[in-house]
DNA sequence: CTTAAACTACCGACCGTTCGGTAGAGTTGA
DNA sequence: TCAACTCTACCGAACGGTCGGTAGTTTAAG
């Protein structure tokens, strides 16, 4: 049995039932161990938390980091950031899930320990924007606000996306980004999309 | 006591904690009742939840209701409806936000009965940008998908929106309506916005 | 012989809920 | 008018159960 085995195990159940509502019990019977040896690996079960939210912000920072570094225009930039951030979504559903929702059964001092990657993680995407505005591709007036808006769609989509859907991330990123990019107004000059 | 005050305090409480962190005793210090007197008033802690997350969807759904039936044209009754939305997020914040969060937290029974409300509200989203389609005036093509991008950006301001901040309701409606309804992407012929 | 990794057994605290009881206000009948 | 009764709103105590966590012991591999 390893520490990942744990995290992953609780990751799931975290998903499922949400951190106060799961017992380290549930977490033993999931690994088939005893609660008590679960305490060899671990701290406390706030630390598994921590270190689950800890995890997947890694893996997003890292395919950010990776899209980012792209010799690509702002705009396909952002379509490419966006469907990294679905397929993360979806392969890494229980990390992502708890990196979400849980976010806020970190107690205080767990959380100051966590603060910087989410910090690291929302500058990277005001980043992006920002590289569009310079290049005068995007028209944002607030950077700050709409990676906040950015980051809000896509983060509420793990609240109802199924796997088993017609949906595939990068189908739900291409419509997210066509709205995001596009609007929702018709373009009087030729509005390049088709239904 | 009444229980109208009750769940006044258990949402504000279930707000700061979360359901499953939030016990009957912290409720009961709340209203200054010994615990076992929550239990003349309600039934149940789940029956609390789920009183709240009702009473806030029905507050969602008039005021939703009162922007529909305005002589507007889409687009402004997108632009209201937006308004109201973060409104009521401001103004009744601690019941928007155990409706947002603690969804989860109803049990499959009570969960059975609060759905209905739910579709609902969602249904006249997508009427509103069912409007704006057939009048040529909005590009979908998934309104369904569009009204859950919409409803997604919004529901997670909640996680992030401060009372004290320097946005009001207002602008907040502002902005994000014109990125959703003018896109990010500059538009040639002559954008109407200004920074 | 050591040590990593698991176990059994247990702790005090707290959980949501129920119970029996009661103070006091309101209602009723003589 | 006043005793008898009922109802509302609340209380203290306790229930069975679960919680996160700890102490001490056994097992298995090197």
């Amino acid at each position: 049995m390893t520490r990942d085995e744990i995290l992953d195990a609780a990751a799931q159940i975290f998903r499922q039932k949400g951190y106060h509502a799961t017992s380290m019990q549930d977490i033993a019977n999931a690994v088939k161990l005893q609660k008590a040896s679960l305490y060899y690996h671990v701290n406390s079960k706030q630390e598994i938390l921590l270190m689950i939210l800890d995890r997947a912000l890694d893996i997003l920072i890292a395919r950010m980091q990776e899209v980012m570094a792209m010799p690509l225009s702002p705009e396909e930039k952002l379509r490419r950031a966006m469907i990294a951030y679905f397929q993360i979504m979806l392969e890494q559903r229980d990390l992502a899930s708890v990196l979400l929702l849980e976010y806020r059964s970190l107690e205080p001092e767990f959380r100051q320990r966590h603060i910087p990657r989410r910090d690291h993680y929302e500058h990277l995407w005001r980043e992006l924007l920002n590289e569009g505005k310079n290049q005068r591709i995007f028209h944002v007036s607030d950077i700050a606000l709409a990676a906040r808006f950015l980051l809000g769609v896509m983060n509420w989509t793990i609240t109802w996306y199924r796997e088993d859907g017609r949906l595939s991330p990068e189908e739900l990123a291409k419509e997210c980004a066509n709205l995001f990019v596009l609007g929702l107004k018709v373009r009087e000059n030729g509005d390049q999309r088709k239904n």
